[in-house]
RNA sequence: GCCGGAGUGGUGGAACUGGCAGACGCGCUGGACUCAAAAUCCAGUGGGCGCAAGUCCGUGAGGGUUCAAAUCCCUCCUCCGGCACCA
């Protein structure tokens, strides 16, 4: 019964004899308390019902908190956890801290609070933030990265991979960020400055540890194919793995006949052209192979590459350098003297550091030859060179053609030839067939303070030694001066309490290692140590874990799309390589949620909301208006998830408008008591299927429309009887959580939490109609609608759409008549 | 340069496998309620022409396939993201 009182509608329910309309603040933070209390999202992992892991990317705890753009991720995963649960899943839906890292320090030294208190603010913050989603995070399995019962073991499986021999350590020039003083991994580095704070990024040598994800890429490669990931991040990993293959080919360096200088080539097909051979400066052979006279000159050379900026070598100067070494090979095919030229355009850490030159035939090569003045050699022929009026190359063709000018080859297609070629090198024992990657070993030291201490000792009597699993955790130690030394070590090797220490093997003094591990070592295994968070023996129970995972889908941000994702991958693999666990890849399902858009008055521009554009939205106000439930729907509605969306608050109030209706439908429909009529019932059906189908396919703000449509059409006089609201109920309640609950158990008197309760089914006969409503088209256009039975043959249906067009088609004839059953009539008509 | 994604009213966005373009929301206009406002409810809302019934045009641009194209094909433009001297 609806009475008109003060402007508010009210009810009269069977549970309270009090008026009450939808309002947010008084139920919200109840029911966040209540289903605490109850413990209603604790997820017991000994279950033998079916599991379902729903897994969102974990954030670093960040001083500057969340906005909505963070919110857009968390909320998606909660609809999709709670809507598996109501699907009689056993849900894990956990949360934690990625707390380790270069973001948690260098906002302490802002700060100028010791990370680990600001680390521990922050967490505090955040989890109180994200609590205000109302998500149904299981809190009992929080973790931290940076406790030292969590990365002991992470320390533990750096020392399983040291044992396997895949954790190594090599003094080598690697990414020196000048800002953040730390060496970083060549995943870190974009466009060539530093992924953390722009700076660019310079070289520095330096002794590192290294792991040798190289060791996997043929797997990391392969196995992208089993899983169900955005087709984006897929072919993003494809290229960063970069697996090339072509043959690697020996060219003897004439009067040192005992060195080989090996090249690798995709093109053995061009061997006959190549002119001269360039070495990288980085060449371990340089300073063995060049004659005394340029000795000098390519001293000078060598150092000028390799202080160069990753950016300028890489990105800003394309114009071609190099000096002649004096030095000449041997083409192996043809037996011809070559020059061997060093040069910065050949990469040291890619292929073998050196390459054949056949600037006929590489536009790269071309460039270098027509510099320095080196002859071109054409082998390929095609029409489809581009030439000068000479007739010489313009530029080198780079594409197919017949082989010329290559000896017993010629006139064979290339694309054979460089199968050919490459076997009879084979045969010659001048070289091989050869696959090589672009992936590189991972940089696995930082000179920080706030990381794990990598655990290892260096003893003057037994060299380098692992610290014995029985004494990890290496606790990284308080200290006051935690900043970065920018000397090339860690603050750690200032503390003498920490870095010296006692052999684990002979008991003779030793000294600690001092770099840290990179923030990505905890992220790359954590999903394992959610099922089992308090496990004090091991890292993860693989009974436990083997039953819990892989991740059934993994929601976060595709800014991880390499970084996380490939590390994350790699630890599974190896984990399982050593029994450790039963599968090897982490993440079944991957979905990347678009950014949240906002116009940035700092750049003028649609910009990712983030603090330095200051184009960011603070979700506070807006809950403390419109409710939690109100800014999880909006935040669905504003667009697909995966594509970005341009934030905008003035659209807020129609998801605010739409809740506070379905709320005064409920209590309506209640209160009448009645049976459901024929037609609502339809619409019901017709929702729940709309729903459902919609959610499965994550169009979550279609799902929603599809709720507004449905109270939006429903007639004045419709009635629902108590059981089917019910099923309106559970079927809003992903979406709008305290919403749902405080209707379900205050309203109704449920005394178990909705999300306790079986999602609704179908009722297939309900919805389907026995008639159907047609369009009728004329030469392509719509003139008529007709209304037909289902079961109607298409003759009938035919006679009947010509009747409803007989005014479009008069005077004219019918040249064919079209019915797509179910779909629509088309006629197609001719002047007389 | 290469590889992805996107381009639809004033606006955010819908549209299954080629089958009534613009669902749903925002905004706007008009009306109801009110002393008045807010809130709420009802109606309208792509553009042109027309009093109207209507009718023509319309999914970044231009071509094509088809009875039928936002959707498929070709050429091109713009924006966003990734990679980029990887031999």
């Amino acid at each position: 019964m609806l009475l008109k009182k003060k402007g508010n509608t009210v009810y009269r329910g069977k549970i309270m004899e009090k008026e009450k309309k939808y309002e947010p603040s008084l139920i919200e933070e109840k029911w966040r308390r209540i289903w605490e209390e109850k413990k209603i999202n604790y997820t017991d992992v000994n279950t033998t019902k079916k599991k379902y892991y729903c897994l969102d990317m974990f954030p670093y705890p960040s001083g500057s908190g969340l906005h909505v753009g963070h919110w857009r991720g968390y909320v998606l995963s909660d609809v999709w956890a709670r809507y598996m649960r109501l699907q009689g899943y056993h849900v894990l839906h956990p949360m934690g801290w990625d707390s380790f890292g270069l973001p948690a320090e260098n906002d302490a030294i802002k700060k100028g609070i010791h990370p680990k208190i600001s680390t521990r603010n922050n967490i505090d913050n955040i989890r109180r933030q994200l609590k205000e989603i109302g998500a149904m995070y299981d809190w009992t399995k929080e973790i931290n990265t940076s406790d030292p019962e969590y990365y002991k073991w992470t320390q533990w499986i750096f020392l399983q991979m040291f044992h396997k021999g895949l954790a190594y350590r090599a003094e080598m020039p690697i990414n020196w960020c000048p800002n953040c003083k730390t060496g970083l991994a060549n995943e870190e580095v974009i466009n060539g400055n530093c992924e953390r704070c722009g700076t660019s990024v310079t070289k520095k040598r330096l002794m590192q540890w290294m792991l040798k994800i190289t060791a996997y890429a043929e797997r990391l490669l392969n196995d992208l194919d089993r899983l169900d990931w955005p087709e984006k991040v897929k072919i993003m990993q494809k290229n960063w793995i970069g697996k090339s293959e072509g043959a690697s080919i020996i060219f003897k360096i004439v009067n040192e006949s005992c060195l080989d200088l090996e090249v690798f080539t995709t093109r053995a097909d061009t061997l006959f052209g190549a002119t001269y051979v360039v070495i990288a400066p980085e060449h371990p052979l340089i300073f063995k192979i060049t004659t005394p006279e340029k000795i000098q000159e390519v001293k000078k050379y060598v150092e000028e590459a390799t202080t160069k900026s990753e950016l300028e070598r890489t990105h800003l100067l394309h114009e071609k350098t190099g000096v002649f070494t004096g030095a000449y090979a041997i083409n192996p095919v043809n037996g011809k003297k070559v020059p061997i030229w060093v040069a910065d355009y050949v990469l040291a850490h890619y292929g073998s550091g050196a390459i054949m030159s056949v600037p006929a035939h590489d536009q790269r090569d071309f460039e270098f030859a027509k510099k320095f003045g080196l002859p071109v050699i054409e082998v390929i022929h095609s029409d489809n060179a581009i030439r000068n009026d000479d007739g010489s190359l313009a530029a080198a063709y780079e594409g197919p053609g017949i082989l010329i000018n290559s000896g017993q080859f010629n006139g064979i297609e290339s694309e054979k030839a460089k199968y050919l070629i490459t076997k009879w090198l084979e045969e010659n024992k001048m070289g091989t067939f050869k696959t090589t990657y672009r992936l590189r070993d991972w940089v696995f030291s930082r000179q920080r303070y706030w990381g794990e201490p990598i655990p290892i000792v260096y003893c003057d009597k037994c060299g380098i030694v692992p610290v014995r699993e029985k004494d990890l955790p290496v606790v990284l130690p308080d200290v006051e001066s935690y900043k970065p030394t920018g000397t090339g070590k860690s603050p750690l090797a200032a503390i003498p309490e920490f870095v010296n220490t006692k052999c684990p093997q002979c008991s003779g003094h030793a000294t600690r290692e001092t770099d840290t591990m990179p923030q990505w070592a905890g992220s790359s295994w954590y999903f394992l140590r959610y099922p089992n968070p308090d496990l004090k023996t091991a890292a993860f129970d693989r009974k436990i874990v083997d039953r819990w995972l892989p991740v059934d889908c993994y929601i976060g941000g595709v800014e991880h799309a390499i970084l996380h994702l490939l590390y994350a991958r790699f630890f599974t693999k190896f984990l399982y390589d050593i029994g450790a666990i039963g599968f090897d890849e982490p993440f079944l399902k991957l979905f990347n949620q678009g950014m949240v858009t906002k116009f940035s008055e700092k750049t003028g521009k649609l910009e990712k909301m983030s603090k330095s554009k200051g184009n960011v939205v603070n979700p506070d106000p807006l809950v403390k208006k419109y409710g939690t439930d109100t800014v999880r729907l909006y935040e669905l509605f504003i667009g697909p998830p995966e594509l970005d969306s341009e934030w905008n608050d003035s659209g807020i109030e129609g998801c605010y408008r739409f809740l506070k209706k379905a709320w005064n439908f409920v209590i309506q429909q209640v209160e009448k008591n009645s049976e459901t009529d024929i037609d609502s019932k339809k619409r019901l059906h017709l929702l729940i299927k709309r729903v459902t189908e919609r959610i499965n396919e994550f169009k979550l703000n279609t799902a929603i429309s599809a709720f507004m449509e449905f109270m939006k059409d429903l007639p004045d006089n419709c009635c629902f009887s108590r059981q089917d609201i019910e099923k309106f109920i559970i079927l809003i309640s992903p979406f709008a959580p305290h919403f749902a609950e405080e209707l379900w158990q205050e309203f109704l008197g449920h005394s178990d939490t909705v999300f306790n309760a079986k999602w609704p089914d179908v009722q297939q006969q309900i919805i389907s109609e026995e008639t159907i409503t047609l369009p009728v088209q004329v030469d392509g256009k719509v003139r008529a609608t007709v209304s037909v039975e289902k079961t109607a043959n298409s003759e009938e249906i035919l006679k009947k759409a010509i009747e409803s067009v007989s005014k479009f088609i008069q005077g004219k004839d019918i040249v064919k008549k079209i019915y797509i059953p179910g779909k629509i009539i088309s006629i197609v008509t001719q002047k007389k």
